[in-house]
RNA sequence: GGGCGGUUAGCUCAGGGGUUAGAGCACUGCGUUGACAUCGCAGGGGUCACUGGUUCAAAUCCAGUAUCGCCCACCA
């Protein structure tokens, strides 16, 4: 017996390690594929590229696994590809992230004892700074980690220069020349603790149980006679301008003209008609503060009403509060509810649930305020958005999403892009002081000064109301409130937009310019990032060859923050779609289904992951049995059997490699053996589906088809039967050609998904085996299908095989024969019988019978028959001699059962044939499938009546 | 208020007009067979939420119901 794996080689193949190590590998060939440039693409002209831009992870400094999921999906993506010879830019890059970032940054500052106020405008911006380039590398390692096989030559931040040139160009462009940037005053979000504007976006809408307070306004001038509001913000009541009533609502008739006054302060106010009073609701006479409400505010506009603001910008009461002045607005209300009960005003109060907005980063309580903001005009820009997408020139996946965005697009309304912060990009306009400054108004130091005296009142309130998700900052209060700028510059005020901060005034030629406080919406620059990252404004030869890009792969919930806007803006700036398709995936949930936060302590940490089970294990277990747009549970389980499919991969390849000792291999070629066509056929099928799979996106499907081929088909059987082959040495062909074939086939199919080990196998079979294979298995080309070397007849000739070998290890069980012993068989094969006779060693073998009889009619195999078990397969009958070790009623309960079967399944088969609606609609090779059925029912049926008779 | 999605094996989920509905985990029995016990072999387990409709054929398509979840919305 020659056992050529049995001792060590030279090259010590019996060193591979028994079972996988991903620590031993992983960080070994990231470095590898780094120094080798191969995530840096060629540009090719005559080739169509593939491109992915990206979504810069989010900005805590902690590898999150929504974070992974984005780079796993890509990279296989990505990678693949590649393979296919694409040229293939992945491109990264990190965000400043706005308030986010500017709030990660000033909790560290308060670890330190310091705010951003304590260290000025300037010294902020440095510390900001300091932490994003950590922060990058910390990206770049995360990269590493992941395998994500991004191009870092081509890393982006969005306030590099050039993105950054892209922020002033569009700003300039959509102000100045499409009038589609404009300032306005209108009732924004406002969250008081961040001390900024928000868009309608950053507000999370959350159902609370409030209140309803029916307070009564008695009329001016008959102090007996009242009018009766519904409020859930009764400190509001210090702003109304109007009590308005529906103008059919003759309940109110004689009021509408009359004044009420309004309580605590004493102002009178009219009693107006408008058609937004719903009669139905509350008394249907509502209160109107313009400043504070979107609905009132357009009620104020429609009737001429005047607009008073009653808070300071950190939602403290200001002057036109009057008794209630330098309150908080829950202090207020508190306060003011006591003196409307006191004053017998407050009719009732009844519980109601309504949906109050949060500031989706800090969760206070944000108060719509009127307030002069800059405006992104979008409904011109949503056209062309809508066009692209119902067009079909790009493309949503999953598809539901498409009538999401749709929705969404046709209902958009104008976005506030300015912010009260420090960190992001400076909005670029500038006003002459010479021609403005009587506009611009400094607020003085004395109201500074007052803003720092202030309680912490209302803000415990917001976290009482918020989400424990979202720590406790320690900036001290006062410190946020200094925050808030102090620059007031009125709407008629000029402002100077440009790219560039002009040297004079056009106007007057005054250089005494003073630029705009504000900075822009960090999703305003996210919007450019397809085209900003490639260059434009500026005519690159990268924005020419990469633009538009091929995928925008990112979470559902960031479909209208940066998806959305990407469209608009990249038709609006480049006059073509960013991207060709959306792949939306979904959220990753902990194995309760709950989603992962700090505070439920639920949280899995992929770094901690990688390093348990391996960065292929947890790919492979983000990939798999999921699909697009779906979330999805990760746990322990499902890591494990990550791993564990990693394993059994290596150790299919120790095998394989330990039998390549001293042999010679030869492409596999000539007439091979049925294994060999029927493995051969298999990889070729499971390749076939792959494609397709990756085409249609749908990577879960693609990754367990690989995975079902590989375990079940090569390493169940066709490694089985190979062994088979091996032992039998001499005889006939060696099956390593194909082995190795196939396993190197496969690890190409499964590069894409589980890069580290596929190419530590590669190359370890690539040491033994050079022969003009390429350096790494990134740059190998992905398998395609060869529809020739699909064998149907083939297929269909192992699946008999592997039935009559399923059937007598079941009956072995049944009968509990020791599982070590040989048992006699015979078979009774009928046509089949040379094909199953190509096929002798390989039953014998796994069935563990011998010897092994194969005829064409029972000849021979009649005698014992009333003592022998009978199985009845497809076409052919398995006898296993027992010789008394048969039970014979338990032999007939089988047998009856399965005689049931097949009776049910006749009466069903029969009843559809006689059917002629069937006949005649279905189609052809339905019908013929289910005659075929029927046949081989038929046949097994009477056949163990039969044996049922013999027992 | 509007919209979307889920409901499939004990659990977690794929699938999706046409064989006997799949996987992983869990479960039962057997197994230290020279790749792998992170394994192998053989099993058990499902009225595909419910009701109706379309169809030759429905788990799959349509409508409705129930239930869970998500998104959007100016419910004072």
């Amino acid at each position: 017996m020659s056992k050529p794996n049995r001792t060590p080689d030279k090259q010590g193949q019996d060193e591979i390690a028994k079972s996988y190590d991903p620590s031993q590998v992983e960080a070994k060939w990231y470095q590898f594929w780094l120094d080798q440039g191969y995530f840096t693409p060629t540009l090719d002209p005559e080739r169509e590229p593939f491109v992915i831009i990206m979504p810069p992870p989010n900005v805590t400094g902690e590898l999150h696994l929504g974070t992974a999921f984005t780079a796993i999906i890509e990279d296989a993506l990505v990678r693949w590809h590649r393979m296919k010879g694409d040229p293939t830019l992945w491109l990264p890059g990190s965000d400043h992230a706005g308030i986010a970032g500017q709030n990660v940054v000033e909790q560290l500052l308060a670890q330190e004892g310091l705010s951003r106020h304590s260290l000025g405008r300037e010294k902020f911006l440095e510390r900001m700074w300091e932490w994003m380039n950590k922060y990058k590398k910390i990206i770049v390692d995360q990269h590493r980690k992941l395998g994500a096989s991004c191009d870092h030559t081509r890393e982006r931040f969005t306030m590099d220069a050039g993105p950054s040139l892209a922020v002033r160009t569009t700003f300039a462009r959509l102000f100045n020349e499409k009038r589609l940037i404009y300032r306005g005053e209108r009732i924004i979000n406002w969250c008081p603790r961040c001390a900024t504007a928000l868009s309608d976006l950053e507000v999370d809408h959350k159902e609370i149980s409030g209140q309803l307070y029916y307070v009564r306004y008695p009329l001016e001038h008959d102090n007996d006679e009242f009018v009766t509001v519904a409020t859930t913000r009764p400190e509001t009541i210090l702003g109304d301008t109007a009590v308005a009533v529906n103008p059919d609502d003759e309940r109110y008739q004689n009021l509408v003209g009359k004044k009420a006054v309004l309580p605590a302060i004493g102002r009178a106010i009219p009693i107006v008609a408008d058609e937004a009073v719903d009669p139905s609701f509350g008394t249907g006479a509502v209160k109107i503060t313009p400043a504070h409400d979107p609905v009132d505010f357009e009620v104020a506009q429609r009737q001429g009403l005047p607009s008073i603001n009653i808070m300071d910008l950190d939602a403290r009461m200001n002057e036109n509060a009057g008794p209630y002045r330098g309150r908080d607005r829950f202090e207020c209300r508190r306060d003011l509810l006591t003196y409307l009960e006191d004053a017998g005003l407050l009719v009732k109060t009844e519980p109601h649930e309504h949906s109050v907005g949060h500031c989706q980063r800090c969760q206070t309580i944000v108060e719509p305020r009127l307030s002069k903001q800059w405006f992104v005009s979008t409904a011109p820009l949503a056209r062309p958005a809508i066009e692209a997408v119902v067009e079909r020139r790009i493309e949503i996946i999953p598809e539901r999403f498409t009538k999401v965005y749709l929705n969404w697009m046709e209902n958009i309304r104008d976005w506030c892009i300015s912010r009260q912060l420090w960190w992001g990009h400076r909005i670029p306009a500038w006003y002459c002081v010479k021609c403005d400054g009587s506009r611009i108004d400094v607020l003085p130091q004395e109201e500074f000064k007052r803003r720092r005296e202030l309680t912490d009142a209302w803000y415990q309130y917001s976290y009482l109301m918020g989400d424990p998700d979202i720590p406790e900052t320690q900036i001290p209060h006062e410190e946020i409130v200094a925050g808030i700028d102090l620059v007031e510059i009125d709407l008629a005020a000029k402002p100077i937009v440009a790219v560039d901060a002009p040297e004079q005034c056009p106007t007057c030629g005054g250089r005494d310019l003073l630029q705009d406080p504000d900075v822009l919406d960090t999703w305003f620059s996210s919007a450019l990032w397809p085209h900003s990252t490639l260059g434009w404004p500026a005519d690159t030869e990268d924005f020419r060859y990469f633009y538009p890009t091929s995928v925008m792969e990112t979470g559902y919930d960031i479909l209208f923050f940066w998806v959305a806007r990407m469209i608009m803006m990249g038709l609006e700036n480049t006059g073509d779609v960013p991207f060709r398709h959306v792949y939306l995936h979904g959220l990753i949930k902990d194995d309760k289904g709950e989603k992962m936060s700090k505070s439920r302590g639920n949280v899995v940490d992929p770094s901690q992951t990688i390093e348990k089970y391996g960065t292929d294990a947890l790919r492979f277990a983000l990939c798999t049995g999921n699909s697009p747009g779906n979330d999805m549970r990760l746990g322990s389980h499902k890591l494990e059997g990550s791993r564990n499919f990693a394993n059994k991969l290596w150790n299919a390849s120790r095998f394989v490699i330990g039998n390549l000792h001293d042999v010679e291999l030869e492409t596999p070629s000539g007439v091979l053996p049925p294994e060999d066509r029927w493995i051969l056929s298999r990889l070729n099928r499971t390749t076939a589906d792959v494609t397709q799979l990756l085409e249609e996106f749908q990577l879960g499907e693609a990754l367990r088809s690989i995975y079902d081929f590989l375990w079940t088909e090569y390493c169940d059987w066709y490694i089985e039967i190979a062994k088979i082959r091996l032992r039998a040495e001499g005889n006939g062909s060696s099956p390593l050609p194909v082995l190795v074939h196939v396993l190197e086939t496969a690890l190409r199919l499964l590069h894409p998904f589980m890069p580290f080990i596929t190419e530590e196998i590669w190359q370890t079979l690539r040491a033994r085996q050079p022969d003009g294979k390429p350096d790494s298995i990134m740059i190998a080309p992905y398998p395609q299908a060869d529809a020739g070397a699909i064998d149907v007849s083939v297929e269909q000739e192992m699946d008999l095989v592997i039935e009559i070998i399923r059937s007598i290890r079941n009956a072995r069980v049944e009968s509990t024969v020791d599982p070590a012993r040989y048992i006699e068989a015979w078979i009774t094969a009928g046509d089949a019988k040379p094909v199953l006779e190509s096929h002798g060693a390989t039953i014998a073998a796994l069935a563990r019978v011998r010897p092994l009889s194969i005829q064409e009619d029972g000849a021979g195999h009649e005698i014992s028959r009333d003592r022998a078990k009978v199985l009845v397969l497809k076409g052919v009958e398995v006898v296993l001699p027992f010789e008394g070790m048969i039970d014979v009623d338990a032999e007939k309960g089988r047998l009856l059962k399965e005689i049931e079967g097949y009776e049910k399944e006749i009466r069903r088969i029969e009843s559809l044939l006689k059917n002629e609606a069937f006949l005649a609609k279905a189609p052809a090779h339905i019908v013929e499938k289910e005659r075929l059925k029927l046949d081989d029912r038929k046949d097994r049926l009477s056949r163990s009546q039969e044996r049922v008779a013999q027992l």
